[in-house]
DNA sequence: CCTAAGGTCTGTAGCTGATACAGGCTCAAG
DNA sequence: CTTGAGCCTGTATCAGCTACAGACCTTAGG
């Protein structure tokens, strides 16, 4: 009973309320990852609770490395949520392919690096492991 | 014996001997990771296995996740040998961490990622567990 | 009521690391 | 000589922000 006119949040307080950048969020709105908020009369953004749940829905999907485009799409099944959770899951499981993927790589570049930095005697630099390493085919 | 006057290298045999993209040679000229190669009379750009063995270390140097910044300075320390190897040494030790850090921030996302995935029913949407994590603090 | 701090608005530029394209010129093989 | 392949430059585009300029507005304290 203690929210009779909820006073709108400002630019900075959206900011506040998730920790997300200022210009962030007008970034996202231009790109359409959110939606226009409604204006004041002088022209000013004002936002409320839904506001902050949706950033914070596309702030941790950021964290997870979802893309803005696969954000898009996910929030394209929440919004109209006619579909069954199949797809959602779809994109997650495609997503999750490429962080497999992507892990892979690292750990292959984590291998040579470290074996390279090893060899490394820290000596004159003509017989640097880590150049060689670099210049060999 | 069978190199009397090496034929000099067009940008596209570059691209080719080294498998780099033709504007990406231009582009590493621009930005200083290659230098400015010598011109022909016309103004076309002619190359030596010189170049194709900067290019080259570029690449792999690319491939292995050091950024152009971190290039130029392993290429500092080549080009002006003065100093030891250890400093080289320093360069891909830090880029090692990096590389690291990087594969615990993915390790931690995949392992989200699989668990949420791992929840979903494939029912309604209104019950999807990716969905769920998404919106939950 | 006035002032000062802090916020807001817009448009635009910069960042990394490329990649692509337009429009015009040139080179080399057949 | 023709034709196709390559060259040149400048500029635009992409993701995903971040930052700044310059003008305007709001709000709290004195």
């Amino acid at each position: 009973m203690h929210d009779r006119s909820v006073k709108p949040l400002r630019r900075v307080d959206l900011a506040r309320a998730t920790g997300c950048n200022l210009e962030t969020i007008r970034y996202y709105e231009t790109v359409g990852i959110m939606p226009d908020p409604p204006r004041s009369a002088k022209g000013y953004r004002s936002y409320d609770e839904t506001h902050v749940r949706r950033l914070k829905f596309v702030m941790r999907s950021r964290d997870l490395g979802f893309s803005l485009e696969e954000i898009r799409e996910l929030m394209g099944l929440v919004d109209n949520r006619t579909q069954t959770c199949a797809e959602v899951q779809a994109v997650a499981e495609s997503h999750l392919k490429d962080v497999q993927a992507k892990i892979a790589d690292l750990a292959r570049i984590e291998r040579v690096l470290s074996e390279t930095v090893a060899r490394c005697t820290g000596d004159a630099a003509p017989d640097c492991a880590v150049i060689d390493a670099l210049l060999e085919a």
